[in-house]
DNA sequence: GTTTTTGCAAATGATTTGCATGGAT
DNA sequence: ATCCATGCAAATCATTTGCAAAAAC
């Protein structure tokens, strides 16, 4: 992931630098759903001193380049994704856990109303919501 | 809807107020997405006084009851939708614009799924991310 | 050398909380 | 009369911004 980073950074005249890097490298390494601030951990750990909002600078430029996509849950608690291939999510409403689910959702249709009122859509992700396992177990 | 919650309130044993009641006719005449905040411009011309804490408490007590849905954008906003027919979301992932389309998406299959591994689905909710007309114009 | 990126500190903005008063039951 | 809900003000939280110094090109 950083050397495709590297590259589009080049090609869009972009700087690489240490910092954009090294969060690069730990978001792909992570493999899963993290907070900013999550990440920020992790980095300050391999690099002492990089500052938060270097880290949101960052993973919004990841986004841009999707690299990574970013996913609100429905409580509006932010995370960032690192897997590139379209997939789902499972939403649990009373922990807020997030699940992954590679099931392939149609979205044909939608995305072709979409397009006929003029909006360009880039990706199509659903949000489901209920209770996790747990969650549902606990509720009884 | 206001009928529907003031039996639900009495099942509960919790109070039916004039706020309650007002913030539930107004999300429901509103009818599609609308922040706490222009909840709270609508509510305050009808009834001047109420406050906003009371009107982020009582959709989340609507959210609680099934009576309306949270749903976040990309971008972390939260928009409030009365939950009665489902339907999906365009955003802008420029200017954050949120359209609705109401064109039916199978999930039959993803929720099935979400059984599959034990989490107990409520809604699914679709967020198409792109660019709104305005924006891709602009873009070039 | 020029321009972008960084780090710091402070600003922002939405949502939540504590607490005393008022109101529904 | 009791206990919940409200309004107010202040607190909180994640995220963003302005700006001078540092680093990449």
């Amino acid at each position: 992931m950083e050397n495709t980073l590297a590259a589009a950074l080049r090609e869009r005249g972009q700087r690489v630098t240490p910092q954009r890097l090294v969060v690069a490298r730990v978001i792909d390494e992570l493999r899963r759903h993290t907070t900013a601030e999550q990440v920020f951990g992790v980095v300050s750990e391999r690099m002492p001193g990089v500052s938060l909002p270097t880290v949101y600078a960052t993973l919004e430029l990841l986004e841009d380049l999707g690299l990574v996509s970013r996913v609100a849950t429905p409580r509006g608690a932010v995370v960032y994704d690192p897997r590139a291939d379209e997939h789902h999510h499972l939403v649990c409403r009373r922990c807020g856990a997030i699940t992954d689910v590679d099931v392939d959702v149609p979205t044909a249709q939608l995305l072709a109303a979409a397009r006929t009122s003029g909006f360009a859509p880039d990706t199509a992700q659903v949000v489901v919501k209920g209770l996790c396992g747990a969650c549902a177990a606990a509720a009884v």
